[in-house]
DNA sequence: CGCGTCATTGAGTTCGGTCAATCGCTGTGG
DNA sequence: CCACAGCGATTGACCGAACTCAATGACGCG
């Protein structure tokens, strides 16, 4: 608890990533102790309820975090993907478990001497709080899709979410890669079946392509707007 | 764009409400400009699209915050009530409208101006931060509402959080006021005809009371969280 | 009084869940 | 090299929880 943290200053950039394994960040702040993690798929990072004493930041792979039910029920509340950081809350407890969803690597800092160093400096407090926010907006958006949209539109609304949140695509129509059907249903609160029959549905109507190891090409972006608005836009009849 | 925000130390605070209004916290910076501002029962405080330009803060009443699709359904993503922030994000337009629920009083700073002052102060950073970070917590709890629970469990968890929300109500069965039936149904993805069925069903099971005016008292507490969690715990045969 | 709003209750429908069988791919070991 | 086990995805048949439509009741207000 009484190690420092590192190079923060480039939090909530892309960039960040890179830094925080550079050489100039470490002297930034007294000594960089962010210490690296390698996960093997479906390894746990830390469970519901286990004390918070660390965060993280995703150097590659992915990650799911995911609340469960007694009932056993699942739901994922989302997915954090390289440059993103993990469990920035300030409590004492994890109210949700994170597992990485293939191999991963991670950079943890303490997050008590964290919190501390942060807490002093305003231009960084400013990132964390973008960053608090941004997934505060997309809790929204995801209420959205699990509350009022039918099973059509919220997957609709994923693919869209998935295809804008991937970095290098600012061009149209590449391949994108989906969590496993299971993962997408525990996270819009359907059942694996149904994202199959949505999925297979959309690619007869034309609107999407499905692709080996779970890729995807997203062809009609009009359509899937329409689905997820929950306009019922008809489809040509001949 | 150019006044300056006021009082704002004791953001996060229960007192904020009063500090707002007081003396001494006008001298803290300069120029206390919040501005007071009335509504009516129904009335907007901005809408979806808006350009955002001021922050909020609850004096009194209640207030919605929604999501609207273009399929005209509606998602309430949360309510206000006095003592909390409206509108702290980053974005220059607001993602949902906020709309009073009954006779409500506000207070409202210029954000840019809020945010100039706000952002080189760490300890009010701070309190943002945390206040964000709380939303996010109960958009994560509304999330697994809407997803996972059944009607029956979705309600229940919201009577409890209601309560848990009541400043007072340390000592337990108070006489709790709900929101509109309709505005319940819209916050946990059901209908309003739902949402009754289900509230007079937990009357019937002796689990709550149902008043005039939208009162409940929450009886059985366990029963409650049982149907929370998704435990259809067995109820008494004789 | 009559109107509007909100809540309750009922009857019928539907979307998505459940259960279950099958397919296809991958990796492993004989 | 092939057989087989294991896992994920797909597809089908059936069912049920919640929605829709509709009628009625309770209250407050002009």
């Amino acid at each position: 608890m009484t190690d420092l943290p590192p190079c923060i200053r480039h939090i909530g950039a892309e960039s960040a990533a890179l830094a925080c394994g550079s050489a100039d960040c470490a002297a930034s702040y007294r000594m960089p102790t962010c210490s690296r993690r390698r996960l093997a798929p479906s390894q746990h990072i830390f469970l519901q309820g286990d004390p918070q004493r660390h965060i993280y930041f995703v150097k590659s792979g992915a990650v799911r975090l995911y609340e469960l039910l007694r009932s056993g029920r699942r739901q994922i509340i989302g997915f954090k993907f390289p440059g993103e950081f993990i469990a920035l809350g300030y409590d004492d407890k994890h109210r949700y478990s994170a597992q990485a969803m293939k191999s991963t690597e991670l950079r943890s800092f303490a997050s008590a001497a964290f919190h501390a160093v942060v807490s002093s400096q305003a231009r960084i407090l400013l990132k964390l709080y973008e960053a608090v926010a941004q997934d505060l907006s997309r809790a929204h958006e995801l209420t959205l899709s699990v509350g009022q949209r039918d099973a059509r539109g919220s997957v609709a609304a994923f693919l869209l979410q998935v295809e804008a949140r991937v970095p290098g695509a600012n061009g149209k129509s590449a391949v994108l890669s989906l969590p496993a059907r299971g993962d997408i249903a525990d996270h819009l609160g359907l059942t694996l079946e149904t994202i199959s029959r949505i999925l297979t549905q959309l690619k007869r109507d034309g609107i999407i392509e499905l692709h080996e190891r779970g890729g995807v090409r997203l062809i009609d972006h009009a359509a899937l707007k329409a689905a997820a608005d929950g306009v019922t836009q008809e489809r040509r009849l001949f």
